[in-house]
DNA sequence: CTAAAATACAAACGTTCGTTTAAATCGAAC
DNA sequence: GTTCGATTTAAACGAACGTTTGTATTTTAG
């Protein structure tokens, strides 16, 4: 089955299997090829460098679902044109995706570490790439928020999304952790419960009055005095 | 002024700004005792071995951070005896000394990008230890949200608990990513920003009613219908 | 002042790393 | 069947790694 596969491929998916269990840093080359059955120069005959594998690696997952997510949001927004549009369309555009492929039947397991990892990972490089790969997607989500929460200040908003996404990324990467913790309460999760406990939990986060400092309630309490 | 401390003291503040910047796999001793004026093998003679060095890295950091969150816990649950307890409060106790030792003045603003990534570590030795540093700490602060948010079922109380902390380590280590996308609206955080953003975010979150799939919400109208 | 313990140092240890090279093997086109 | 490009292979390269050793040097204690 996996044997039939080309080197090109068990090379990628031996590497994603060994990135996510030991990290980027920690996986040698010499390992990702005995894993994958191939000769030590396969990695740096078939991509350039470990790091390009390294490109290769989350381009392969990465880009599926940022293509998926602009589908699914470009279809939220046509349906309600005019109208702000559904923030529980947006938030599922956003998170869907993502968690079939972190989650789903027939997802690489060890892909939800990996992805969970990419924003905290140390060194420029890394960081620079998931900063490219999320870019694009990041703007047209920012745009749509704002539509559907017209009335939140702009930078509440981005302190919103920003501690979302870092959910949605624990979620992913440290979901073993908070099993062993929880004594069997919490389980391994299935794409549709992951969905409907972050999208639940976002939402009243998205939802909430704008955070008002005591300073600015002060000063707004003037104003009204 | 840094190079009046100890041997021992400039190897720790060295390691800790050079594995946040760079990871702890892509750090070397050679790095580390170069920027601590320090022989290359003072690390092995003053802790044992580089793991050893990461240990006591993280645990000068955390051990205050976690005795700082229980007291002002005690103090919490203590002031509503009876009752349940102060909501913010808790959140408070959780939040306030790690952004302190995050973003506070006198913090190294390299430890923040460290406490972040602790939790997404690769590898199994990382991710134990700060598994043993933050146990005690959880099951105290599960106990106290348990009695303070009553009515939330308690898979739906973890589920929110673990998206929380998510959302706080990622403001922890990536927030320099949401500064640079931002075109300035999102700014390096101080710790009241910091705290009134993530307890307003975690409040609201926490406060939402339990999620329900729709199998649950049709099983439940047809109870009610 | 001196003996002993603690610390610092230079040098080297064996290992592993990513990468490269050159020859061997394979596969399809003609 | 031969040729040519694509792929695989074994072997080696230099560099960097964590750690150890033996010896200075400094600090402490009596």
């Amino acid at each position: 089955m996996q044997s039939e596969a080309t080197t090109h491929d068990r090379i990628l998916d031996a590497a994603e299997a060994l990135f996510a269990e030991q990290g980027f840093e920690s996986t040698s080359i010499r390992a990702i090829t005995a894993a994958a059955g191939a000769n030590l120069a396969a990695v740096n005959y078939h991509f350039q460098s470990k790091e390009t594998l390294i490109h290769a690696v989350l381009a392969r997952r990465l880009d599926p679902v940022n293509d998926t997510r602009l589908s699914m949001l470009d279809a939220i927004l046509a349906q309600s044109d005019g109208a702000p549009p559904d923030l529980d369309g947006i938030l599922h555009a956003f998170a869907r995706p993502i968690f079939e492929a972190a989650f789903g039947l027939e997802a690489n397991p060890a892909f939800a570490r990996l992805a969970g990892r990419i924003s905290s990972e140390p060194g420029d490089s890394l960081r620079k790439l998931a900063f490219e790969h999320i870019r694009p997607v990041a703007h047209r989500f920012f745009r749509a928020f704002a539509l559907a929460l017209p009335d939140l200040p702009p930078v509440d908003l981005i302190w919103r999304i920003h501690l979302s996404i870092g959910a949605m990324f624990h979620l992913l990467a440290a979901s073993d952790f908070i099993c062993e913790i929880s004594n069997g309460i919490f389980q391994t999760p299935d794409v549709e419960t992951a969905l409907l406990q972050w999208v639940t939990h976002t939402r009243a986060a998205l939802l909430a009055p704008a955070a008002k400092s005591n300073l600015q309630q002060q000063s707004q309490l003037k104003a009204a005095g």
